[in-house]
DNA sequence: ACTTGGCATATTGTATACAAAATGCAAGTG
DNA sequence: CACTTGCATTTTGTATACAATATGCCAAGT
């Protein structure tokens, strides 16, 4: 369940399929809506029908894509209630795992993340937006893994997989984004206070705000993703 | 993503297959690390072993199987970390779900909790530990409903799925029985004060307890779960 | 002109044949 | 006698052929 069993490698056609899938979902390869043509992936990937079709029961397990019986695949498109849903959940799992972190952070840890806020901030103030991202994201990784919890990794993962594919798409403006550095300060240091009830308060309030901010994009871009995308 | 747009039917061949191998495993069919031949599961389901290997992605994806590269199919045989894990997430999704229900709630749907309420204090009186199981199920179920947060739901399905093997396993004392009753009408009392974060707590600590339950379970059994079952 | 039925085509679903990898056993060697 | 090495067997992985289903078009009828 965590992984940390596995031998050494855990690479397979399907997987590797499935992760070359996954990239090009998240990253807009392919649109919301598109639907899937098995040969022609196939072609594309350089793998059979076989384990195109089990990377394709994984991606829609992880709710990147719907398949339809007798009717293929297509990559999901979320609605606004998906998205309110999806962040709603992730609230509550980051919320968790502040309260789990506080309860095992060492101070190794904590030196850890003031690093990593150091990158960001100067990703911040270079307006690399492209690095913000990749430092937003290894801070909330770094903490659910020192929260500890496999299963609540496990879930994360699965749902920001889901969602990061929109937080591409949201048009960070400058007071949000100055907020979210402020915010992710705020954290480090509730966390180094040891103080759960603040730092999970803090997550939640973290993850609504970007909930807020990619509902506004999805809505102004709403028919631009609604009809596009459809081969 | 909420599955509500879906045509008309969902079932397909290998859909059929995860259903009866998930009851399967759940019910106990199937032990713990058991692996799985696929020529042997071909027969005995009457599929081939290509719908088979999908209905195992699926399965593999809600973690109740595990499939190790070149080396087959296992069931999953959970660690009291994993235990542990799992029903700390549930713990917060069931809070989630009770925060949530709190604000959609209709007379309506107390009213069918508190008849459900009722059959499970029968199944109580009448020691008819299978209803119980059932009609707890069906309450918690409900509350999911009420919350009306369609991740939420996919998310505590696939979780209880991993985790619903073990309780069946779990042997309830009188005292704990009695006490999940009571916390079931006090859950039902908060929901129809429209008191959110009463609700939530009382969730949290209801899932707490099913947690200490099974865990103490699970050590009391650990040699018999451990050794068992690799043929 | 619009609908409806049926046919041709394309696409998905399933079974199976073949390839590759792992497992177990036996024989040989230190 | 323990350990290794190679072979035979079993089991999993992949490709592909065939079947079933859906899709789109065209014609015929209302």
């Amino acid at each position: 369940m965590d992984g940390s069993s596995f031998p050494i490698a855990r690479s397979s056609l399907p997987e590797a399929a499935a992760e070359r899938l996954r990239t090009l979902i998240i990253e807009g390869g392919l649109q919301p809506g598109a639907k899937l043509n098995e040969r022609e992936l196939c072609e594309r990937l350089g793998v059979s029908r076989t384990p195109l079709r089990e990377a394709f029961r994984m991606l829609a397990a992880d709710g990147l894509l719907v398949q339809l019986p007798n009717r293929g695949a297509q990559v999901v498109a979320l609605s606004p209630d998906d998205v309110r849903d999806g962040f709603e959940v992730m609230a509550a799992l980051e919320g968790l795992a502040g309260e789990l972190a506080v309860a095992r952070v060492t101070d190794g840890d904590i030196v850890h993340l003031r690093a990593l806020q150091a990158e960001m901030e100067a990703a911040h103030a270079q307006h690399d937006l492209p690095a913000y991202y990749r430092i937003n994201r290894a801070i909330h990784d770094r903490l659910n893994a020192i929260a500890g919890n496999a299963v609540l990794g496990q879930t994360y993962r699965m749902l920001n997989a889901r969602l990061h594919a929109l937080r591409f798409r949201s048009n960070l403006n400058r007071a949000k984004w100055d907020q979210a550095v402020a915010e992710h300060r705020s954290m480090i240091a509730a966390l180094a206070a040891r103080d759960g009830a603040a730092l999970r308060d803090l997550l939640i309030r973290h993850l609504r705000a970007k909930q807020q901010a990619v509902l506004a994009t999805m809505n102004n871009q709403d028919s631009e993703i609604l009809e596009g995308g459809n081969e």
